[in-house]
DNA sequence: CCCAAAATCACCCGAAAGTATGATGCCTGA
DNA sequence: TCAGGCATCATACTTTCGGGTGATTTTGGG
């Protein structure tokens, strides 16, 4: 229990286990109904074989893809900082926190750059992040920077 | 022991995906008995569909993961990256972990992204912070896009 | 003057990230 | 065939983040 899975053995069963049960279902349908005694039992085997070596390719190249951004991410609307800032509720001194937070500083090297605590910075980020409805760091930058906050 | 970690995609394949596919070949044996096959070729013919299966999946990963970019439109490419990340020592796997960071996701996310366990990434990003002589996530992004390996 | 928003700070707690070390298996080129 | 790079995974540990709650002070309008 050491860490992660216990929660996710159902998604791991619904990749693996559903795909396979339905390659099982199809063969059982292709036995009812394709299948006539007698020597081509071998013949068969070997079409089964192909056929999940062929299924499992392509699930193996599937499933190792990168699943690519959203194409090119339109260039959008360049509307100017304040209403954005101001449709989202951030703040100046949170802009601020957010800036330097995109330059790779942590949150003590922040708080010293901007002479408040540490508390004081995670407050602010903690509030932008709620605000820019994210959850970490690196997705507030990438959020930020799609909406044009930051360069 | 609880096996626990995420890691090794075939793992869960031989927990969830061999006992469905027994699953179903026992479904079948219930419905189709009375046919005239015997037992032992129904438990081969589901053996060796779920051999070439594994087989089949294992080497789809592998090819893709050697042709990983079947870029639809890679006309000019040919750019000094690889010199970078040559120069750098950094693998195509390090490459592949920071591209998902930098798209904001959690260690966790790409693990299971890829199909290893959270072990392995933070090993790949332990091994890439220190190729980028950086300390946190955020930076390497900076400093990846600075360099040129991030768009 | 008073109110409300903003800014500041503290404390706690769990989760995530980062560091260090060691080990194994696969593949490739010399 | 053998060394070395690569990828994988583990264990143990420290540090940093993030979320939640609550509180105090500053500040700018009305």
């Amino acid at each position: 229990m050491s860490s992660s899975n216990s929660g996710n053995w159902w998604k791991h069963l619904a990749l693996y286990g559903i795909p396979l049960g339905l390659l099982m279902a199809s063969l059982q349908y292709s036995r009812l109904h394709l299948l006539t005694y007698g020597q081509s039992e071998k013949w068969y085997i070997a079409f089964i074989a192909i056929l999940f070596a062929a299924v499992g390719i392509w699930a193996g190249m599937r499933w190792n893809r990168k699943y690519p951004l959203s194409s090119p991410t339109a260039p959008l609307p360049v509307l100017p900082k304040e209403q954005l800032l101001a449709g989202l509720g951030i703040t100046p001194r949170e802009l601020e926190v957010l800036e330097q937070m995109a330059e790779g500083k942590s949150n003590q090297e922040i708080a010293e750059s901007l002479f408040v605590s540490l508390n004081t910075v995670k407050t602010h980020l903690s509030n932008l992040f709620s605000k820019l409805d994210v959850q970490r760091r690196t997705q507030a930058i990438q959020k930020a920077k799609s909406l044009g906050l930051l360069p």
